[in-house]
DNA sequence: ACGACAGGTGAAACCGATTTCACAGACATC
DNA sequence: GATGTCTGTGAAATCGGTTTCACCTGTCGT
C-alpha cells in the first residue's frame, strides 16, 4: 500500500503527454469547439492512456458549479417511509446521474429546515434544490430569489412563480370519486389531506367536482380532514363511522391514510369493501400490497421523479 | 438583482477585519487549540459580523476531504420502493447531517454499478460509501482496498473483513419461526430470500434452528427459494400450496414476499391466518398496513441507518 | 501588399480554503 | 549572557481545474 504510489493524473500531465497546454486540455474535456481536431485527438489519447479522471471538486471550485442537486425532505411523519417519495427520489437520482449530476439527500425534521439545511442551501454550494412537499414557502421563495433553481415536487401553497411538478391532483381526485359513484355508492365522504396546501385542496376540489357531476350533495360532516398520516386516516375514518348515517364510500387523499381508514373500518367490525368502499390516491406499493387490495388512482411515480429532474436540468 | 451585489465574505476579508492572517482564521474555524484566545475572539466576532459561511468545496479541494458519503443502491427490483431502505436512508442522512457530512444518493441499475458509479467512487471524491444490499462484492472490496471507508448495510456474501451492519438475521429468523410453533403450526415451511447472500442464509439458518429446537424435521420441499420480490413470494407460495400436504405455517424472509405470499393464499381460496399462518421479516410499514395484518419480526430500521452512519464516522 | 479579422493557443491569474514552513518572541537551561 | 526549546503566527505554496487575456497565425478584402 505504502510502496504502491497512485498515479492520479492531472491536467499538467495530460498536457505534457499530449504536447499542449493545460488550457487546451480543459477546452477539449469541456467540448470547446474551437480546438483543432488534431489536438483534440492527442488530448483524448493522452486521457485514455493515463486513465485520467476529472476531479469534480477542483472543477467545482474553479467554475463555481458544483453539479450537485439537493433533495430536501421533511421527515416528521415518517414521510420518507412513504414509498411514494422514495420512488420519486429514485427517479430523480437516476436522471440526474445520467446527466452527470449528483444527488444530495437531505432528510430533516421540519423544525430544523430553517437551520442547517437553509444554511447549507444558501451557501450556494448546490446548483439546485428539489423540495418534496415542502410547506415552508418562505425558504423556497428566498432561495429562488437568490437565483437558485428550485423545483417543487408536489404543489406549493401558492403559485408564486415557482416551478413545480405534481401529479394531476384535481383529475385524480375527481376520477377516484367518480369510481365510487360508478360502483354504486350513495353516501360518499372524503378524508382530505392538508387542504392548506395546493395538492390537498386540488384533490378535494376534484372530489367535490365529481360529487356535483353526480348531483350528489356532500354533507359538510362527510368531509374529514386528515394530514396524510396513517394515524389521521384511521382516526378520521373512526369519526365518520361514528355518524348516524355512515358513508358507504370514502375517497381518501393518499394511500397511507387509506390504509389507516381500512384499519379503522375493520376495527369497528365492518368489512371493506362490502360495507364501505375506500378509494385511495397514489397507487403506491402500499395499495398494491395491502389486503384487501386498495383501489387507488394511479400515479406514475418514478416518471414524476424523472420529470422533476429534467425540469431541474 | 444585478445591482445588488452579494457580499460573500471570504477568509481574506475576515482576516482583514479581525486583524489576523488567513492562516489564523483557518485555525480558529477548525478548532486549532494553539491560537491565542484574544484572536479567537476577534476572528469569531468578524465571522459573526460578516455572516461568513465556509465554502465547503474550496475546503474539500484544499484538504482532500469532501465530507461526502455516498449511499449506493441497486434498484433493479424497485428495491428502493421497499420502505425498508428508504427508512434506512433517512436514518443515515440524519446522522450524517448532524455530523456535518453530506449524503450522496446514488440509485442505479445493478448492471450499471460497474460503470458510472464505480468510476465515481474510485475517483476518490467521496469520503466513504454505504452499500445497501450490494451483491457485487468485487467492487466493494476493491474500494475498501483503495482505502475508502466502506460500510455495508445488510450482510456481504462473505465476511471479507468488511464492515457491515445488519439486523439480527439469525435471531430474527429463529424468533419468527418459533412464533409459528407457538401458535400451534404443525407443518412449517419457509420461503427464503437469496440464500447466496449472508442475510438470506442466516435467516434460513435461524429457521432451521428453530425447527430443530421443536424437534420438527423440515421436508426439503418445504423450503422454497425466493428473491425478496413481491412476485417471488407469490409464486413460491403458490408452489407450496400446490403440494399434497400443505404447510400450515410459513416463515417468509421479508415482508414484501410475505405480502406476495398472502396474495397467493387468498387467490387460492384459502384464508390467512385461519388456514395458513405467515410470519414475515422486517416489520416494515408494509407489515403494519397490510390486511390481514402481517406478523413480522421487528427490526429497528432507522436505528439501523443511524448505526450505519455512526460506524462510517 | 497591407491592415483587418477570426480562429487557435498558451501563460498566468484565479476559485477559496488548508497546510507547510520559517520565523519572531517568551521562557527555560547552563 | 549565550544557547536552546516551545508557542503562536503569517507569508506563501498548494489543491486541480477553469477562464481571461494577450498573442500569434493564416486568410480575406481592396
Amino acid at each position: 500500500m505504502a510502496t504502491n504510489e497512485k498515479p492520479k493524473p492531472t491536467y499538467s500531465e495530460i498536457a505534457e503527454v499530449a504536447g499542449v497546454s493545460e488550457a487546451t486540455v480543459s477546452r477539449v474535456l469541456n467540448g470547446d469547439e474551437r480546438v483543432h481536431p488534431d489536438r483534440v485527438k492527442a488530448v483524448k489519447k493522452a486521457v485514455e492512456k493515463l486513465g485520467y479522471r476529472r476531479n469534480r471538486i477542483a472543477a467545482a471550485l474553479a467554475s463555481g458549479k458544483s453539479r450537485l442537486i439537493a433533495i430536501v425532505i421533511e421527515d416528521d411523519l415518517g414521510l420518507f417511509s412513504d414509498p411514494f417519495w422514495a420512488s420519486v427520489s429514485s427517479g430523480v437520482s437516476k436522471v440526474l446521474m445520467e446527466n452527470e449530476l449528483q444527488t444530495l439527500l437531505m432528510v430533516t425534521a421540519s423544525n430544523q429546515v430553517d437551520g442547517p439545511v437553509a444554511h447549507y442551501l444558501e451557501g450556494g454550494e448546490v446548483d439546485g434544490a428539489i423540495f418534496f412537499q415542502m410547506h415552508k414557502d418562505a425558504l423556497v421563495k428566498k432561495l429562488a430569489k437568490q437565483g437558485l433553481p428550485v423545483v417543487i415536487a408536489g404543489s406549493p401553497h401558492k403559485d408564486a412563480g415557482l416551478a413545480y411538478v405534481d401529479t394531476d391532483n384535481y383529475g385524480g381526485g375527481k376520477q377516484a370519486t367518480q369510481h365510487l359513484f360508478n360502483v354504486g355508492c350513495k353516501r360518499v365522504a372524503a378524508i382530505t389531506g392538508d387542504t392548506g396546501a395546493t395538492a390537498g385542496r386540488l384533490r378535494l376540489d376534484g372530489f367535490v367536482s365529481a360529487c356535483k357531476l353526480n348531483k350528489y350533495e356532500v354533507p359538510n360532516s362527510y368531509i374529514a380532514h386528515g394530514d396524510y398520516s396513517y394515524e389521521s386516516g384511521r382516526d378520521q375514518m373512526t369519526k365518520l363511522l361514528a355518524m348516524k348515517e355512515r358513508p358507504d364510500g370514502v375517497f381518501v387523499a393518499n394511500d397511507l391514510m387509506a390504509v389507516g381508514a381500512i384499519k379503522a373500518i375493520r376495527d369497528a367490525g365492518f368489512n371493506c369493501p362490502e360495507d364501505i368502499k375506500i378509494v385511495g390516491f397514489d397507487d403506491s406499493m402500499l395499495a398494491q400490497t395491502s389486503r384487501p387490495e386498495l383501489t387507488s388512482v394511479r400515479q406514475d411515480i418514478e416518471k414524476l421523479g424523472e420529470t422533476v429532474a429534467n425540469l431541474m436540468i
